[in-house]
DNA sequence: ATCGCTATTGAGACCGGTCTCATTATAAAA
DNA sequence: TTTTATAATGAGACCGGTCTCAATAGCGAT
């Protein structure tokens, strides 16, 4: 490795100190115009580039935001990892981005690795709200935190995410309005034997606020035990497959099915469409995310549009304003979102209301 | 802030030297066990977190690749980048993203922010070949650079592309084969004025390779000046449905087109539905990149299929062998793609062959 | 008992910046 | 002209690790 040039460098080209070339090279103090040029000169000639490891080190400020996001390969996620960066690079800040795969070890390591490298602060999409002992630490350390798409009850720290509970209740309705009454709720999360046992497992706050109000209207549109048609662990294609396949076989078959996000609901759709069912006409469906694919289909489907770049953009703000020393009490964001209603639902085919 | 605890608190709390602990806990050198255990013992007591940026600045290496990509938001990137963390992670590398919005000048302040974090290693996916010398300044710096997805040829260095010149041709064969003599390439690469003015003008690797495929293959089927059809500057929906539009209305309305990327597919797609034409009986479409949304439309679209997490995985693996050390004349990988047939071809209306 | 060799440990320089404080030069005030 | 305030510069400590080299200790061999 050819030795970098330093101040050191540039200071005995100029004939000046070191304290002087800094100060001109970190533009900071005061010094001289003849001087300036001089030592600007010498940096030129040198072609000296800053160290911003040792500039770091002695500031403790590194310039790098660390981001913990769940699966990059999501379009929600990297839509909201889109404005994150945006509105990084535009305060003048670079992200360090990691995935955690939804896996809470993942993202233990993840945080460990970030506060190791000295990030100024970090947005974390927590997979889990049992285990936060990670996320305290930040805070501890006197790094700021702030949480994206998931609230954590425990967890005093600035929040963004869109209205959940009231989206979900939105979409469900849309469904009974029109007559479902066997409506399928479909997401990631996982459990072990994938068998919902009751709100209170849900860990992911997002997740529990949808079903809650998937939940909520089912029961006021008179559908008894409606978390019978709760459905766990599509964490893959293959699993969602797998769901999907069980769902459409069973005596009872949904008439309508809501999607927790849009690689569950393309996959849904896909399957639907290999058993020779219709849209909307044998099955409704509404997914969570307004991915690209949704608008293309025929029929194009019905979506809960989460702003995700919006998302993105707005712990961003709230992190840095943070970081530039803003004193403040903690602030829990709830960005609205719209369902674009398109051709995916539709009167369930045997009954009538 | 509260000041972090360092290996000289470590040292003082299970009483020994600083070198002493800096050996146990930087795991280097060798220490009886006894001290080993004590120093363990103090710093699991302090709750000592390493830091990575000192450690960084004494050994010159950061443990982390910087990224620069054209444009998160192009899935086709996505995956890449999936491709590049999940491999940089697994050999205990971190990853900084920056997207360069395909902007040379946005490219240049990546790297030289990237060279200034003192990153180990770069993969770039430039943006225009002639202006390679923040590129150059890189590689003169010792840090190895790789190339994503668009070769360079001045530039010796480690590159890994797919072979776009034969997907080109073979995607456009499909089109002349079935009897197509009017035929469309749409590109998101820009030029002063969106006119072509002949392949030397273009400074994307991988695009100069696809048109010229592409136009062999017109000329190959007689088509006399095919390039009359080739269409620049499809850089924002907006961009490509006013590019889109204008080809439509034209009298020689081209009845195939061919996208240069997935998110140029999606707008001429929905735009030919928009007019009430078919696909792919008014229109014939194919696009490169096997984006989600092409398996769901009716028809579902062929396109030619760019392993794109492969692509991110090997130019990966390429660099995290150079970084460890390992000294060979640069190596060029070219991964063949292959084409999906579905739905989206069929022969011109109008003619037959 | 003395010598030699090796296993441990300690002291302190170093990486490349920032920053405090002392010193010198210069200009304004008395 | 002398005093004093102010601007500009230099010397060197410091950040938190790594690493070289010297010092000490423990051991068997002679």
């Amino acid at each position: 490795m050819i030795r970098s040039v330093t101040v050191a460098d540039v200071a005995r080209e100029a004939r000046v100190s070191k304290a002087t070339a800094a100060r001109v090279l970190g533009g900071y103090g005061v010094v001289s115009d003849k001087v300036r040029q001089d030592v600007l000169a010498a940096a030129k000639a040198l072609d000296y580039r800053p160290n911003e490891l040792a500039r770091s080190m002695t500031t403790g400020k590194s310039g790098i935001i660390g981001v913990v996001v769940g699966d990059i390969e999501n379009s929600f996620f990297s839509f909201a990892v889109r404005g994150i960066s945006d509105t990084a690079r535009a305060a003048g800040f670079n992200v360090i981005l990691t995935n955690s795969g939804e896996q809470i070890e993942a993202e233990k390591a993840a945080v460990r690795v970030l506060i190791g490298k000295r990030v100024d602060g970090l947005i974390v999409t927590p997979s889990e709200s049992r285990d936060v002992s990670h996320l305290r630490d930040i805070h501890r350390s006197g790094r700021p935190l702030a949480l994206l798409d998931r609230a954590l009850p425990d967890l005093d720290v600035d929040t963004v995410t869109v209205d959940d509970r009231n989206a979900a209740m939105r979409a469900t309705k849309i469904l009974t309005d029109i007559g479902h009454r066997t409506i399928a709720y479909v997401t990631a999360v996982d459990f072990a034997g994938h068998a919902y046992r009751g709100l209170e497992q849900i860990y992911t706050s997002s997740v529990r606020e949808r079903i809650e109000g998937f939940l909520a209207v089912c029961r006021e549109a008179g559908i008894v035990t409606p978390e019978r048609f709760v459905r766990f662990g599509a964490t893959r294609p293959e699993a969602t497959r797998a769901i999907t396949d069980t769902l459409l076989s069973a005596p009872d078959r949904p008439t309508a099915i809501l999607a927790s996000d849009s690689l569950i609901a393309i996959e849904i759709f896909k399957l639907i469409r290999q058993r020779g069912l219709r849209v909307p006409e044998d099955i409704s469906l509404i997914t969570f995310h307004d991915a690209d694919w949704t608008s293309v289909t025929s029929p194009p489907i019905t979506v809960v549009d989460q702003p995700a770049y919006l998302l993105g953009k707005a712990v961003t703000e709230l992190l840095i304003r943070r970081l530039k020393g803003e004193i403040r009490p903690s602030q829990r964001v709830v960005i609205p979102t719209s369902i674009i209603e398109r051709g995916s639902v539709g009167a369930p085919s045997g009954q009538k209301t």
